[in-house]
DNA sequence: GTGGAGCACTTTTTT
DNA sequence: AGTGCTCCAC
């Protein structure tokens, strides 16, 4: 593996509680993957070593980097979610009477929520899970509602997400749990709670090593029970933390890089961290201002269509190889979801192919399955010819149809694939699909344009990144009360550090918001970017009056 | 059990 | 504006 020289040091430190400050594109999950395979070289046990993420996706990631540089996937270490190892420890330390629980998902909590009390499911829940994580109290309206609750699931033998990781940390207070780990290793640690930050401490033995990775200025989920501050404090509960900065970063060009630095500085919650764009510099920063949100839309199409510079498509499906940028070049990024359908529709229109994150949970895993299961029936006929299964999906249309989540689920399927129990292998997939989550099933691998709000765009890069919507009140979201300015300001970093090449804004004079015509100006946040990374763009509506620009 | 009127609500999302 | 829900009539 070929690493810096502070991704080196991440990997190969032997200081023990150490902090990784990671920013965008600095090559993370690489220095992560390093780190798990330099302490196994050095002959630590696998059982001695648990890597833990918060989601499905990167812990599958993880666990792909360390098995293809290990060329084998025995005696692996524990990489995976905080809740996956919680599952595990709670089947091997509970009772035996208390074992054989089941998990209660989303659509449980749903039906049993619902059968107590009709209105606000999904407010309700999301209060429920609020205090479970972080004890914000419950108002006696909803206090009730999860006392039965508890009391139905109790009766039904289940835990919820929530119980697995307290019923987990009262088992390890309880000394029932013993400490397992000489080296836990966590990943995006800006996302922790007060329960995983006392899990951790509980479950690494007394001397081990603490290794944590993440970036404070990416901390976008604190509406979800996430704790900024407990990053923040480690160097104060951990005196004798080292903290080591991967300060290169090999994603976006110097204009991007060197403006996202800047604007970041406006918060205080954070610490200061160096980080240097690797590439040349290239265009600066674009920012159009537009009539309302249809102008808005066509702006993209517009800036889309130049920069393939075709206007015929489907040739461009057919030549992917001859043009420098195809539809998976472009992602367009909103604060909120509603937003995105008027620009989904105008590209639509024209025949531009995009993609965006499913949330209708039921007709996924049904559609998923059947696709899967036609694979895996598909390629069974192939086994008379030995074919590997990584060829026979790069030589169907599967690459392009599957998330990499469901090839890696695939192929894991076909591994253990063995003549007869097609049905069981089956039944089984279906079981670890119920864990999936929208995300897990974006199709990475199509090419269309990605169509995805800031949030969900964490994690990904794209040469060329729009933000929509960029209007003083969606961004920074100002339309309810509770707004953390410094959270906003985290989220639009994110949205900004996402672009390699170029980044473009795009702020609306008018839009509809909640079925009302508002006008708004450019977003706030415009001041903390300096001037000279960006060129301003006003683009007045020919038709009608003429009106004086916002900026 | 269905369909339509009336009403409330409207940020982000993982396990 | 658009969705999702309840409630009531059939």
């Amino acid at each position: 593996m070929n690493l810096n020289k502070n991704q080196k040091i991440a990997a190969e430190t032997s200081d023990r509680i150490c902090c990784v400050l990671a920013g965008p594109g600095t090559g993370k999950t690489l220095t992560i993957t390093a780190k798990i395979i330099h302490l196994l070289e050095k002959g630590v046990s696998p059982k001695e070593i648990a890597a833990l993420t918060f989601t499905q996706k990167a812990a599958i990631e993880m666990k792909q980097r360390v098995i293809t540089n290990l060329r084998q996937e025995k005696n692996l270490p524990f990489i995976g979610t905080f809740h996956l190892l919680c599952l595990k420890l709670l089947r091997e330390f509970l009772s035996d009477r208390e074992k054989h629980f089941q998990i209660c998902t989303r659509t449980k909590q749903k039906e049993i929520i619902s059968a107590i009390h009709k209105k606000n499911v999904d407010r309700i829940i999301e209060k429920i899970t609020n205090f479970k994580n972080t004890n914000t109290p419950l108002d006696e309206k909803i206090l009730p509602i999860y006392e039965k609750y508890e009391e139905k699931k109790k009766e039904l033998n289940l835990l919820d997400f929530d119980d697995l990781l307290l019923k987990t940390l009262e088992l390890v207070n309880k000394k029932q749990i013993p400490a397992l780990f000489s080296h836990i290793i966590i990943d995006e640690f800006q996302d922790i709670n007060k329960i995983q930050y006392a899990l951790i401490k509980g479950l690494l033995k007394e001397n081990g090593y603490l290794t944590v990775f993440g970036d404070p200025d990416q901390a976008i989920y604190s509406f979800r029970g996430s704790e900024i501050e407990l990053f923040l404090e480690l160097p104060k509960d951990f005196p004798d933390l080292t903290l080591i900065n991967l300060s290169l970063n090999y994603r976006s060009q110097k204009n991007i890089i060197e403006a996202s630095n800047k604007f970041i500085t406006a918060n205080t919650k954070r610490f200061s961290k160096k980080i240097e764009s690797t590439r040349e510099q290239k265009s600066p920063i674009i920012l159009f201002e537009v009539e309302d949100e249809y102008e808005e839309a066509k702006t993209i199409l517009r800036e889309i269509k130049q920069r393939l510079g075709a206007t015929d498509f489907t040739e461009l499906y057919k030549n992917k190889e001859e043009t420098s940028c195809s539809f998976s070049s472009f992602a367009v990024l909103t604060r909120t979801n509603n937003q995105l359908k008027i620009i989904k529709d105008c590209l639509d229109k024209e025949g531009i192919p995009v993609k965006t994150i499913k949330k209708d949970t039921e007709h996924w895993t049904s559609k998923i399955t059947k696709k899967i299961t036609d694979a895996i029936v598909n390629y069974s006929d192939k086994l008379f010819t030995n074919m590997p299964l990584q060829s026979f999906i790069e030589s169907s249309n599967l690459y392009e149809e599957l998330s990499n989540t469901e090839i890696f689920i695939l192929s894991n399927i076909a591994k253990t694939y063995k003549d007869g129990k097609l049905i069981e292998q089956i039944q089984a997939l279906i079981d670890e699909l119920t864990s999936l989550t929208p995300v897990d099933l974006f199709p990475e691998n199509i090419n269309a344009v990605s169509l995805l709000t800031l949030h969900s765009s964490k994690g990904l890069e794209f040469p060329v990144v729009f933000i929509a919507g960029f209007d003083e009140g969606l961004i920074p979201y100002t339309l309810t009360s509770d707004t953390d300015i410094e959270e906003e300001r985290r989220l639009f970093y994110v949205g900004m550090t996402r672009a390699m090449d170029e980044l473009i804004l795009i702020h609306s004079r008018q839009r509809l918001i909640n079925g009302k015509k508002i006008t708004l100006p450019v977003s706030s946040f415009l001041k903390d970017i300096p001037e000279e990374y960006v060129i301003k763009k006003v683009r007045q509506n020919r038709a009608g009056p003429k009106q004086k620009a916002l900026f």
